[in-house]
DNA sequence: ACCTGAACACCGTTCAAGT
DNA sequence: ACCTGAACACCGTTCAAGT
C-alpha cells in the first residue's frame, strides 16, 4: 500500500519534481556538457534507471529544465517592463537589464536556452515559448510605434533589432567576453543602459 | 630511422596536425558535447592514449579550434569590411553580414568559440584573440568618428553596440530561433543588412 | 505502477611497456 | 621520442526481475 503523503521508503512521493530540483544543482555546479543523469538520480537517491520511468531519455530532462528557464526569462522581462509607469524607450532599456540579468545569474540555464545543444525535439515542444522574450519587446515596441515616438517601421523589424542586441549582450556577457568584471552588478547595469540607449537613439549622427 | 617523408609505418608523419584536422570533423557531426576524443584518435588512425602526447587533455585540443575558429572569423570580418571603397556605415553593414554568415556556416565551432563551455585555461591564452572582432568593427567605428558621420561618442561604446548586435542576431541564427530559414541564404542577408541599418540609424523617430 | 541490478557499449585519463 | 594496451572510474540506455 503506497500512499499516506510519501510514505516510509522509497516508492518515491513524487521522483519526477525531485529530479527536476536535483538537475537544476546537477546543471549549475557541471554544465551542460557535464550534466550526468546518474548524478541526477544519486542527488534524488534514486537507481540510475529511476528517471527513464519519468523522462524518455537525458535530453528530454534537461527540455524540461529549458522550458521552465523560457518561463523565468519572459516573467522577468515582463516584470521589468510593467514595473513604473514608463515611456516606451525607458521600458526597452529596464527590460534589457532584466534580460542580462537574467544571463549573467544563471548562465548555465542559459546557454542550454540558447546553446541549442539540446535538440528541440518536434514533438511536445512548443516553440513559441522560447520566444516569448521577443514577444515582451514586440509589445513594447508596439506601444512606441503607435504613440508616435518610434520610428514608422513594422514593429517585428524593430522588436528584432531590440532583442538581437540585447541577447548579444547577455550572451557575450555570459561568456566572459567582456571587459567588464561581469560580478560587478552595478557597472553591468550601467554598460547594458548604455547599449540600449545607443540602439534607441542611433549610431549616426 | 624514422624520417624519409613519413615513412611506411605510423610513427605517425605528424599526428598533431592531423588531430586537428580530425577534430574539426569530429566536432562537426557530434558537436561539442559529443565530441569525443577517442573518436578523434580513431579517426587519425592512432590508438585512443596518443594524442595525450600532443595535448594536454580534450579541453586543449577544443581550444586549439577556438583559436583558429576566432582568427577565420577575424579574417573574414576584414575582408567584408575592405572588399570595396565603402562609407564606414556600408563597411559596418558588409562586416555584420560577415559575422553571421560564418556563424551560420560553422554553428557548431561557433557555439564553440562563444559558449563558454571551454573553460580559457590562465595559460597560454591570448584573450585578445577573442576579441579580433571587436577590434576590427572600433576601426570602422573610429574611422567614422573621425569623419563626422558617427555620434561624437567614445568609439568604444559604439563598437559595442554594433557588436552586440551582429553577435546577438548570429546567436539567434545558430540557435535556430530566427523565424527565418536559416538555410535561405538571400533571406537571411537581408535580415543581417535590415537590422545593422537600423542600428546604425536609431529605432526613435 | 514504480523501482533495482546487471549488462552493454561507450567515455577521459593514466601508466607501464613496447619500438 | 612517440605510440600501444590494459586498467580505472565514469557515462547513457535497456531489460529482466523484484515489490
Amino acid at each position: 500500500m503506497p500512499p499516506e503523503h510519501a510514505v516510509g521508503r522509497y516508492h518515491h512521493g513524487d521522483l519526477r519534481n525531485a529530479l527536476i530540483e536535483g538537475a537544476g544543482r546537477v546543471l549549475l555546479e557541471k554544465g551542460t556538457c557535464g550534466f550526468s543523469l546518474r548524478e541526477v538520480a544519486k542527488v534524488a537517491g534514486v537507481s540510475h534507471a529511476a528517471p527513464y520511468r519519468h523522462f524518455r531519455d537525458k535530453a528530454a530532462l534537461l527540455q524540461a529544465l529549458r522550458q521552465a528557464g523560457f518561463e523565468q526569462l519572459g516573467l522577468a522581462i515582463r516584470t521589468a517592463a510593467d514595473g513604473k509607469p514608463h515611456n516606451p524607450e525607458q521600458k526597452l532599456i529596464e527590460a534589457s537589464v532584466a534580460y542580462v540579468h537574467f544571463a549573467v545569474q544563471n548562465p548555465e540555464i542559459t546557454r542550454l536556452m540558447f546553446g541549442g545543444t539540446v535538440e528541440l525535439q518536434e514533438n511536445d515542444v512548443r516553440p513559441d515559448v522560447s520566444v516569448t522574450a521577443y514577444e515582451s519587446l514586440l509589445d513594447i515596441i508596439q506601444e512606441g510605434v503607435e504613440q508616435g515616438s518610434f520610428r514608422q517601421r513594422p514593429p517585428q523589424e524593430l522588436a528584432l533589432v531590440a532583442w538581437t542586441s540585447m541577447h548579444g549582450l547577455a550572451m557575450l556577457a555570459v561568456a566572459g567576453l567582456l571587459a567588464v568584471e561581469a560580478n560587478d552588478e552595478r557597472v553591468l547595469d550601467e554598460l547594458v543602459r548604455a547599449v540600449a540607449r545607443n540602439v534607441i537613439y542611433g549610431i549616426v549622427k
